[in-house]
RNA sequence: GCCGCGGUAGCUCAGCUUGGUAGAGCGCCGCCCUGGUAAGGCGGAGGUCCCGGGUUCAAAUCCCGGCCGCGGCUCCA
C-alpha cells in the first residue's frame, strides 16, 4: 500500500501502518501542503494494491535511521519494499503475499502531534474477495442495528438544533426503557444497601475547585456567572455525596455509608466525539458511593462484583463474553504506598475468592486509586466497557473526610465509586444495537399489541386490552379498517415482543391468538392463561419469550389442531 | 477542535454537473374493501429546498459565512 500509493503520488510519504480489530491504517506525509487524495484516487490505489505484484519481492528490514524522522516514528520499523522506503508498527509483521482484497473507507487527517498534520488511509483487506464481501454483509448488519436508526424508527428519542448537539430528548416509549433500566438497577442498589438521593445539577463552582474537577476538567464544564457568582454544571455527582457525608460527624459505627443517585452530569466533549446515544453532553449515571473503613472494601468489592455479573447476564453477557481489568497503580498517583497495595489486595481478593477471572493491567489505575472495569462482547462481536468499580483516595482527601475510630482518633475513609450501567443513555444504545431493537419483553415499551380482525370484534379486543392493563402489562391496540396482514406487518416494524389477534373466533370462544417474535403462533388460549405466564416471563426479566414458548409447549400437548408458522 | 462528506415533504431519498413549473416511495388524511396472518385498491393533503449574505434578469442548483448531522482523527474523569 505504501509502496503503490508513493509511486502514484511522489508528493505522499510512508510514515507508517498500523493494525486494529477495525482494519488498516496507513499515514503519509504530504510533502507539499495541500497535497491531498479524494474518493476517485483511494479507488485507483484499492485497484492498484491488489493488482501489484509484490510476491516474489524483497523486503528488506533496515535499521531506522532517526535523523530528519518526525519523532512519532521512532519506535516505528522501517522497510524497504522495491526500492521505497516503508514503516510498518513493530506489531505489524511484513508479508509479501498478494492482498486478495482491498477497500479504502476513510481519508482522513491523522494529527499525532498538535504540528503535524498527516494523511490517513483507513481500510480493510483480505485475502479473498468473499471475506471482503462479508465483512459488507456485517457491516450493513451493524447499520441496520444502529440505536440511531433504531430510535428514530421506534420513536424513542430525538435530537433537535434548537436544543443543542449532544443533548437527548426522550420520546415517552424511551422513557419506559429508561425507567425500566433504572428501576432494575434500583432492586440492586436496595440489596447493595446503598440508599437513594437527589442533589441538584447546578453548583458554586467552589465545590469544583475543592474536588479539584475545576482545574483538571474546567475545559469540558459548563460555567455560567450569575449575579457576579461563577457557576458550574455537575460534571460528577460524587461532590454532592461527600457533601451528604460532610453534614454531620461520622462515626466508624456509621460506616459503610453507601449512597446511590440516578444523577444526570454534563460533560462538554468536543463537538466531532459526539455520536447518538454512545457519546453525549448529558447523561444520567447510575452512580454510587461507598464511605468505607479500609477493613471493609473488600467485602463492597465483591458485593458490588456478584451484581454485575447479574446485570450482565440478564442481558445474555457471560462466560466468555465477560472480561474483568484490575487496572493497578500508575507511575503519578496520590496517597501512600501502603494504601494503594491494600486497596488493590482488597480487589484481588475479592475476584479471586468469586472465582472470576481477570487480567492485571499494570500501572493503569487512575491516579486517585486502582479499579476494576468489567468489558463485555455484544451480538456482533463488539467489546464495550460499561461498568467501573474504582477506590478513591484523592477525594476523601481533598474533602478532608473524616470518621472517629473505635479508640476515639481521627481516620480517614475510603471512597468507592461504582457504575454498574455507566451511563443509562449508553448502555441503552448498547442492548437497542445487541438486541437489533427487538427489546426483550421486561424493557419493551409496548409488551403486547391487540390486533382485530374485524370490528366487530372492538368490544371483544378492548375486553381483552383492559384485562392486560389492569395486570401492569403495557398494551395498545390496533383496531383500525385495515387487513391483518398490515396490522401484523406494522407490530413486527416496531418490535413489539407479543401481539393477540382477535376475530370471531376468538371472541365466540373467549380465548386468544398469541403472535410472537420468529412467526410462532399459538391459538385458542386462554387469556388469563398468558397473562399469568407473560407476567412471570416480565418479573424475571427474561431475554427470551418464555409465555411463548410454553404455550407452544402445552399446546403441543393437546390435541387441538393448533399450528405455528 | 482537525480532515473529508452532507442538510430537499413526518421518514428514506432523486433533482444540483449544465441556474428558468418542487419530484418518488413509505407514512398521514379520505373513500372503497369486513378482512384469518409480514405492505388490498383508489383519491387527497403535505415544502421557508437548514439559516444568513453574495453573484445573476432569475438560485434548491454557483460562491462565502454560520448552524446541525455523518465518517474518521484526537479525546472520553
Amino acid at each position: 500500500m505504501q509502496y503503490c500509493v508513493s509511486k502514484m503520488n511522489e508528493q505522499l510519504k510512508p510514515l507508517g501502518c498500523s493494525i486494529d480489530d477495525r482494519g488498516f491504517h496507513c499515514d503519509f506525509q504530504p510533502l507539499k501542503p495541500g497535497v491531498w487524495l479524494d474518493e476517485k484516487k483511494a479507488s485507483e490505489i484499492e485497484k492498484k494494491v491488489v493488482e501489484v505484484e509484490i510476491e516474489g519481492v524483497t523486503i528488506e528490514k533496515v535499521p531506522s535511521e532517526s535523523e530528519g524522522l518526525p519523532k512519532l516514528l521512532e519506535r516505528t520499523a522501517m522497510y524497504i519494499v522495491n526500492g521505497v522506503k516503508a514503516f510498518l508498527e513493530p506489531s505489524v509483521r511484513p508479508s509479501n503475499k498478494k492482498v486478495g482484497a482491498l477497500k479504502i473507507l476513510n481519508i482522513s487527517a491523522h494529527n499525532p502531534e498538535p504540528e503535524v498534520r498527516l494523511l490517513r488511509l483507513s481500510g480493510v483487506a483480505f485475502g479473498s474477495q468473499e471475506e471482503l464481501e462479508s465483512y459488507f454483509a456485517w457491516l450493513r448488519e451493524a447499520a441496520e442495528r444502529d440505536h440511531r436508526v433504531i430510535g428514530q424508527k421506534l420513536d424513542l428519542f430525538s435530537f433537535h438544533e434548537e436544543v443543542g448537539p449532544g443533548l437527548v430528548i426522550y420520546h415517552p416509549k424511551g422513557q419506559v426503557i429508561r425507567e425500566e433500566l433504572i428501576r432494575m438497577i434500583r432492586e440492586v442498589n436496595e440489596r447493595l444497601g446503598y440508599r437513594e438521593v437527589y442533589t441538584p445539577h447546578v453548583y458554586r463552582s467552589v465545590l469544583w475547585k475543592i474536588s479539584g474537577h475545576y482545574y483538571l476538567y474546567r475545559d469540558k464544564m459548563v460555567l455560567a456567572n450569575v449575579e457576579d457568582e461563577e457557576y458550574g454544571l455537575k460534571p460528577m455527582n460524587c461532590p454532592g455525596h461527600i457533601l451528604i457525608y460532610k453534614s454531620r460527624p461520622r462515626s466508624y459505627r456509621d460506616l459503610p455509608l453507601k449512597l446511590s443517585e440516578f444523577g444526570t452530569v454534563y460533560r462538554w466533549e468536543k463537538r466531532g466525539e459526539l455520536y447518538g446515544l454512545l457519546r453525549v453532553r448529558g447523561f444520567t449515571q447510575d452512580d454510587g458511593h461507598a464511605f468505607l473503613r479500609e477493613d471493609q472494601v473488600k467485602d463492597e468489592i465483591k458485593a458490588i462484583l456478584k451484581e454485575v455479573m447479574y446485570v450482565l447476564g440478564l442481558f445474555g453477557f457471560r462466560g466468555e463474553g465477560v472480561k474483568v481489568y484490575l487496572s493497578t497503580r500508575p507511575e503519578k498517583y496520590i496517597g501512600t504506598e501502603e494504601m494503594w497495595d491494600k486497596a488493590t489486595r482488597a480487589l484481588e481478593e475479592a475476584l479471586k475468592e468469586l472465582g472470576i477471572p481477570y487480567e492485571v493491567r499494570e500501572g493503569e489505575g487512575a491516579f486517585y486509586g486502582p479499579k476494576i472495569d468489567v468489558h463485555f462482547r455484544d451480538s456482533l462481536g463488539r467489546w464495550w466497557q460499561c461498568s467501573t468499580i474504582q477506590v478513591d483516595f484523592a477525594l476523601p482527601e481533598r474533602f478532608a473526610l473524616e470518621y472517629t475510630d473505635r479508640d476515639g482518633s481521627k481516620k480517614r475513609p475510603v471512597m468507592i465509586h461504582r457504575a454498574i450501567l455507566g451511563s443509562v443513555e449508553r448502555f441503552m444504545a448498547i442492548i437497542l444495537e445487541n438486541f437489533g431493537g427487538r427489546l426483550p419483553t421486561w424493557l419493551s415499551p409496548v409488551q403486547v399489541r391487540v390486533i382485530t380482525m374485524v370490528s366487530k370484534v372492538r368490544d371483544y379486543a378492548a375486553r381483552i386490552v383492559n384485562l392486560l392493563k389492569s395486570e401492569g402489562i403495557r398494551v395498545d391496540i390496533d383496531d383500525g379498517d385495515e387487513t391483518v396482514s398490515r396490522k401484523i406487518k406494522r407490530a413486527y416494524d416496531e418490535a413489539v415482543p407479543y401481539m393477540i389477534i382477535v376475530g370471531m373466533r376468538e371472541a365466540m370462544q373467549g380465548t386468544i391468538t398469541v403472535r410472537g417474535r420468529r412467526n410462532l403462533q399459538v391459538k385458542d388460549v386462554n387469556p388469563e392463561l398468558f397473562v399469568r405466564l407473560l407476567k412471570d416471563e416480565i418479573a424475571k426479566r427474561s431475554i427470551k419469550q418464555e409465555a411463548l414458548e410454553k404455550l407452544v409447549e402445552l399446546q403441543q400437548h393437546s390435541s387441538k389442531g393448533n399450528q405455528s408458522f
